[in-house]
DNA sequence: GTCATGACGTTACTATATAACCTTGCCGCC
DNA sequence: GGCGGCAAGGTTATATAGTAACGTCATGAC
């Protein structure tokens, strides 16, 4: 499955842009550098990182807290989301109506994958009711292979 | 629902030398003074939390890899899970045939509840199945609030 | 007893994340 | 245009989490 991923990066950078223009955030230089950033490959990349990445291009050092404001922002608008068991981010392939979605990460090739399965999130919630637990943000991470690795290494 | 958290402890203690012994193997001394402190509570407690209470019980510094060690083993020995999304350590109540359950993690009180739903499994082995993914360690960890604390601050 | 192995200690280091405080620049408003 | 307020971003320092490399000691097999 060859891909053009600048598609990836431009369809998410225009959907980012439109998103924030119509709710009122402020996608800034920075931020939007940042979410590029994240977005240079389907697999999760650390905030460190980024920073590497962004303090080359300008020729000098960032510090940490500007990439994790920017992230945090990211993050707070559902264009990126935080792979907990990785602690990297990962840009949101269907932003929208805030959602968590579900992670199949591969040990091979580390790509993640988002799925939003309405059979996971409801066997979750169905779970949580029973034991009178009120669900915030679930979050589901799958450690795995992907069909690509599989097909791979037999 | 007040509970005699020593129970807790003692049986959690006891289920691991009889599950060690079973296996062959070693819960050495220093293994079993971190899984106790584990259980300290029923809140995922953090690598360095503990290895403070270790420190001080010995009256000197103890080094961050030997709380380290013992918690790998513990974790591999399904003794203790590790909560990705706090970088910390729980104790597991019904350690045996080695699973992967879920975390109902409270906001309020900070108590992380195992669960082991099979609906849950289910849907998420359904879910990646369905896109060739071969699933080797799910994670779940939902955050939200216990009936404990919905109760208190209603 | 000897030897292999695994547990633990020691030192140093890397990686991840946040705190406190200050400066800048944008925006609405008059 | 200028002013006041506020959010974004910069700077410095520090907290928290996790590993690497190497040595020593205890335990059990033989």
């Amino acid at each position: 499955m060859p891909h053009d991923h600048s598609h990836c990066v431009a369809d998410a950078l225009t959907r980012a842009d439109a998103l924030c223009a119509e709710r009122g955030a402020r996608l800034t230089t920075l931020r939007r550098r940042v979410l590029e950033l994240v977005w240079s490959s389907h697999r999760p990349r650390g905030a460190y990182a980024i920073l590497e990445d962004l303090s080359q291009q300008d020729g000098k050092a960032t510090a940490p807290l500007t990439v994790y404001r920017a992230l945090e922002f990211l993050v707070e608008q559902g264009l990126v989301h935080r792979i907990e068991s990785l602690n990297a981010y990962v840009g949101c392939a269907a932003p929208g109506p805030t959602h968590s979605g579900q992670f199949l990460v591969c040990e091979g090739c580390g790509d993640a994958a988002e799925v939003d399965d309405p059979q996971v999130r409801a066997a979750i919630e169905t779970a949580a009711a029973a034991r009178g637990f009120r669900v915030q943000r679930p979050t589901v991470e799958v450690r795995g292979v992907c069909k690509a690795c599989q097909e791979k290494h037999p």
